[in-house]
DNA sequence: TGTACATCAGTGAACGCGCGTTCACTGATGTAC
DNA sequence: TGTACATCAGTGAACGCGCGTTCACTGATGTAC
């Protein structure tokens, strides 16, 4: 039952892609390896052909779907980001969500080389919205406001994601945090990106 | 080896205790049975004489650990509050930390018992931040202002220990998110809770 | 206040089960001539 | 372009292991008289 090499390459990105969608759904301990493989359309055993383990799986996939964040985010300035982030579509749909929302809680307690994967990829989403944003803070020649800003509102809107779906599903409390978040990031960034814009040097 | 009525209540405290510790640090399914009975010094066959399941102790020490962070916030304005919660010392210490900035991920995918402990414990945790804060708002006859800036508040702090904690340990990127977050949460508590003074409709 | 018996918190072996991983095998693909 | 053989993606049974849970047992506590 030998298959092509190009099917072989298919058949492996299909199941990185979903192991993504699966491990962001579940965490990372909530799929096994027979059930992702199963998922994909196939038997258990053909796993190690792929990948050496399925912590090696873990961090490919947690880099692959970094990687589609911060892709999604490209061309995108904040407030563009933060209207398709903070709402109930994102929230309910954590297999196809941001992988940050889904699996930083499991990625606290990864070996390090998940959490360089993280750090890695929060990167490219903050150079990401930097880049599309940067219309907004000409004023700031090494875009370190930028910076601040699209840090802060990443972790708000992670936040807000997080907290919304901690919540029972269809609570008012759930829908409350997304709207009453949502409203106020996209304030804040109206606003500016801090309400001490002589402020320049970092603390520390 | 019989035990007194109040030993073996004080016991059970100490398993729950134990138990909240240990799903801090490590979350719902990296934490057996059999390892919180032996840390709270027991053998495990003894933990069915207090609990029904493992499934029934995670929701009660879910509601026990999110009980103590909002007894821990009364008292404490929404700027105490940031000041104690956005901090190094909560990032590097989950076992002693909140319970929402822990667990949130993990309750996100677990049964609706855990989740309606979880809504209930913010709205809470959001009562005392309120009542601890009520001197700022009290132009505001229903207090719904004062709840849209704690509810926009936790999140905002929630989120930026989930995203530091996801980053590599002792990354600067990790501290770097702590930082500003802190900074930015404490400047629109200072500011105001909204740029837009005058909205008072809620958005549906 | 004593005595006899029932209760039950805690022990530690054992249970079935699902996990990650290994392995012998298959048979179409890729390669050497 | 054909033919013979090596390669290896995929299969499915099997492995050891740790999990949540059960159980017979212990012996001090609690209770009835």
């Amino acid at each position: 039952m030998r298959v092509t090499k190009a099917q072989a390459k298919q058949n492996r990105a299909h199941i990185v892609a979903t192991a993504g969608r699966l491990f962001r759904e579940r965490g990372y301990d909530g799929v096994g390896v027979a059930d992702l493989m199963a998922a994909a359309g196939f038997t258990h055993g053909g796993f190690y052909k792929h990948f050496g383990s399925k912590a090696d799986l873990m961090a490919e996939v947690s880099a692959n779907g970094l990687s589609q964040t911060a892709a999604q985010a490209e061309g995108r300035d904040a407030t563009e980001f933060v209207e398709r982030y903070v709402t109930r579509e994102h929230r309910d749909g954590r297999g196809d969500g941001c992988t940050i929302a889904a699996l930083s809680g499991d990625a606290a307690r990864q070996p390090g080389d998940i959490q360089k994967e993280f750090g890695a990829g929060i990167e490219n989403l903050l150079a990401a919205l930097q880049v599309a944003s940067q219309g907004d803070t000409l004023g700031d020649a090494d875009g370190r406001a930028a910076r601040t800003t699209m840090i802060d509102m990443l972790a708000h809107s992670v936040g807000a994601i997080v907290l919304s779906r901690a919540c029972p599903d269809g609570s008012p409390l759930a829908d409350e945090i997304l709207d009453v978040c949502r409203k106020e990031i996209l304030a804040s960034l109206a606003h500016g990106n801090s309400d001490q814009p002589a402020a320049r040097s970092p603390e520390a």
